[in-house]
DNA sequence: ATGACAGTTTTAAACTGA
C-alpha cells in the first residue's frame, strides 16, 4: 500500500505532470495541495479515467485539497479542521480508504513573520495539534500527509541560517512540529533516513532544483499502528525535473499489507 | 533587502507562494 503527498500548486495546469506521474507510479493512495481550482473546476474526469476515485475541497485561486483512491472511491470523514467555523480555507481533508484513515492539509504559509498570516498559521497549527491528538489514538493505521509548511530541524534547510526568521522555520513553528511528534506520530521520512540530506520542494528561482537548495516540508506522519506497517518511503524527486512541473516534489511510503 | 519564477484571476496587474 503506497501513500502519497503532492503539492501540485494547480491540478488544471498541472494535470498532463499528475497523470505522468500517477500512471508511472501508481500510488494507492494521493493526497493532493494546492488545487487553486474552484470546487466545480476539478479534473475529476481524467483523474477517473486514470483509475482513480476522488474527493477534494476547492477553492477559487488559492488552497484546496483532495484525497485520491487507485480503484476505490475515498469515503469522507471531514472536510476542514474543527475549532474555528469562521476558517474558510480549504485546508484539510479526511477519508477512509482500504482500511487506513488518510488526511491531506496545506497548512498556512505564515510569512510575512510577524503579522496576521504568521498568527494564522500558529491558529491552524493549534486546531491540527488537538485534532491530531484525538486521532492519534485510533486502533486502525492513520496517516496525516501534506504540505505542513515546516522545516523542522536544520538538517532539513539547505542554508538554515538565512530562514532563521522565516515562517516556514521559526522556533515556533519548529516547537509546533516538535508537539505533533511527541504525541507519538513517526515523520515516516526521517524515521527510515534519519541521516540523510532530504528535500521536498525546490523553488523556481536561481535554479534552485539543480543546485539542490531545498527544503523538506511535505511530510507523512504515521499513528503506532500505520508505523508499525511502515517499510519504505522516499522523494519522487526524478518529477521535479520534468517540464511544466511543479516546485514540490511527490513524497511516498509503503505501508506493509496488514 | 530585493527579486528571481509560476499559477491564478476582474485577462492585466496584482496577489500568493516558500
Amino acid at each position: 500500500m503506497r501513500i502519497a503527498t503532492y503539492n501540485v500548486n494547480g491540478v488544471r495546469g498541472r494535470l498532463p505532470v499528475l497523470l505522468r506521474w500517477l500512471d508511472q507510479t501508481q500510488p494507492d493512495i494521493v493526497c493532493l495541495q494546492e488545487l487553486k481550482a474552484p470546487q466545480d473546476a476539478f479534473p475529476e474526469d481524467a483523474i477517473r479515467a486514470a483509475g482513480y476515485g476522488a474527493i477534494w475541497h476547492g477553492q477559487s485561486r488559492w488552497n484546496g485539497v483532495a484525497i485520491l483512491a487507485k480503484g476505490a472511491d475515498p469515503i469522507e470523514t471531514r472536510r476542514g479542521l474543527p475549532g474555528d467555523p469562521d476558517d474558510l480555507h480549504s485546508r484539510y481533508i479526511e477519508a477512509a480508504v482500504g482500511g487506513i484513515l488518510v488526511g491531506g492539509l496545506y497548512l498556512p504559509n505564515g510569512n510575512p513573520r510577524p503579522g496576521p498570516k504568521f498568527d494564522y498559521k500558529l491558529r491552524w497549527f493549534s486546531r491540527l495539534t488537538d485534532h491530531m491528538r484525538k486521532l492519534y489514538k485510533t486502533r486502525a493505521p492513520v496517516v496525516i500527509a501534506g504540505d505542513y509548511n515546516v522545516m523542522p530541524t536544520p538538517k532539513d534547510v539547505y542554508k538554515p541560517e538565512r530562514w532563521l526568521d522565516d515562517a516556514l522555520f521559526a522556533p515556533e513553528v519548529r516547537t509546533a512540529y516538535a508537539g505533533l511528534l511527541e504525541q507519538g506520530w513517526v515523520d515516516a521520512l526521517r524515521h527510515l533516513h534519519p541521516d540523510e540530506t532530504i528535500y521536498t520542494f525546490y523553488d523556481y528561482f536561481r535554479n534552485a532544483f539543480a543546485r539542490d537548495a531545498g527544503l523538506r516540508i511535505d511530510h507523512l506522519l504515521c499513528n503506532r499502528p500505520a508505523a508499525k506497517r511502515l517499510r519504505t518511503a522516499d522523494v519522487d524527486r526524478f518529477v521535479r525535473g520534468w517540464e511544466k512541473t511543479s516546485d514540490h516534489c511527490p513524497v511516498w511510503i509503503e505501508l506493509a499489507p496488514s
